[in-house]
DNA sequence: CCAAAAGTGTTAGAGATACACCCATGG
DNA sequence: CCATGGGTGTATCTCTAACACTTTTGG
């Protein structure tokens, strides 16, 4: 089955970059400076190494790209049209990943010329079939995003319910009812109330929550979900 | 961002290929002829051609494997650890496949000494990394089934009740009720009752079924989904 | 004082679950 | 005639969905 002539093709990764910023979900689109698609936007990525693993490799080009660290990432399928890179054969792997536009300032974000916070819903114009990796991405996301607490990535550690439903509303593209968002998503019990409340925000200051993720842990080996 | 120095690595595709044998989950391995892991049993795979699409590449393995054209085939992602591979840097990317074994006379079947048929949940001891990628493809599999109506890949055109049911109880690795999911199966309404019925199996021969696609695709659209 | 967001319960209906017996037939 | 798998209905309970007003406070 194995033979030592086989063909090699180029093996690069991508990632598209998620964050939650003003109730809107963005992607981190950079510019590309040399052709082809120069001056389009596209995907961050990279090439693998010969000697790393693939997702060390998008976690080595997510830290280039925003300078943070731990982040929420998972591999969303491999892309290999012929042809989809004019210069030769390159077949990405393309990656979910989720920054927390509260804690971290990332560091492309201020640097705007080059990278800079797209909707994901409505993107500009993408090089290479980044488009079609950006759907996939987004679909994978909202499927993910239903059935587990992905809004711990999403958000600061302390948060207020309004503020997670606005998550849910964003990335599920629904409205969703307050009283019964809130009966639901407290009843798993994974989330704790905290005695703090939000400073010099709305009219009305809100309490502020945070995950258990110990309690979650537990419930999950129970078989609980966390659908919405 | 792309350079023209950069690493090429060999890319492969490996599928794991399903079906429904007698009430069970079954996997079709091959056996190694060569070294590495001579002797092992192995997920049939290859090598990606130049100028070929990865999907197309794992249908046409998956042709040379089985003879069978039109199946159910879906990306289960890639696989790229260095050194899974001792020969030299090999990606591969995972595929799942599911033929029927009821209308299709599986060509490798046949040449047992060289391919087999293995229960998916209690494989032989595998080459290189394949037991982490069965794996990953049976929890997609189940998964996906779920939610979707898979099992026309895996069950003949016409398919009794209790076969329909018996597949999901694998699949799912728990039993269900009968009458709740009759209840179920047939409240979704894209399983048409046929005037047909079994011949000479059990005491009593069973009322034929068959799933309706055009009524599904409509459904779909509609919003349902097909989970149990 | 008022605009704006926070917070809070109840009810009706749909869907899920639990459960047991008779029927038809081949051997 | 009996062992075997085929087929059927109901009651209960849980979960979901719909729905509106009061509270707080910064400007």
């Amino acid at each position: 089955m194995y033979s030592y002539q086989h063909p090699h093709p180029a093996v690069s990764i991508d990632c598209a970059i998620f964050g939650l910023d003003e109730g809107e979900l963005k992607v981190l689109l950079i510019e590309r400076k040399h052709e082809p698609f120069k001056g389009r936007w596209a995907l961050p990525g990279g090439f693998v190494e010969m000697d790393e693993d693939i997702d060390e490799a998008a976690r080595r080009e997510l830290e280039e790209e925003t300078g943070v660290r731990k982040v929420f990432l998972e591999q969303v399928g491999a892309f290999g049209a012929p042809g989809r890179d004019p210069r030769e054969r390159v077949i990405t792997i393309a990656h979910l990943a989720i920054v927390n536009l509260h804690d971290h300032k990332v560091r492309a974000a201020s640097d705007a010329s080059e990278a800079s916070w797209f909707p994901a819903a409505k993107p500009p114009a993408l090089a290479f079939d980044h488009r079609k990796i950006l759907e996939a991405s987004l679909a994978k996301l909202r499927d993910k995003a239903s059935r587990e607490p992905l809004f711990v990535e999403f958000l600061p550690k302390r948060f207020t319910l309004t503020q997670l439903q606005h998550f849910y509303e964003v990335v599920l593209g629904e409205a969703l009812d307050k009283r019964n968002f809130r009966k639901k998503i407290m009843s798993y019990g994974a989330i704790k109330e905290l005695e703090a409340f939000e400073v010099g925000k709305a009219p009305r200051s809100a309490r502020l929550h945070r995950f258990d993720s110990k309690a979650w842990t537990v419930l999950k080996k129970a078989g609980r979900s966390f659908a919405i």
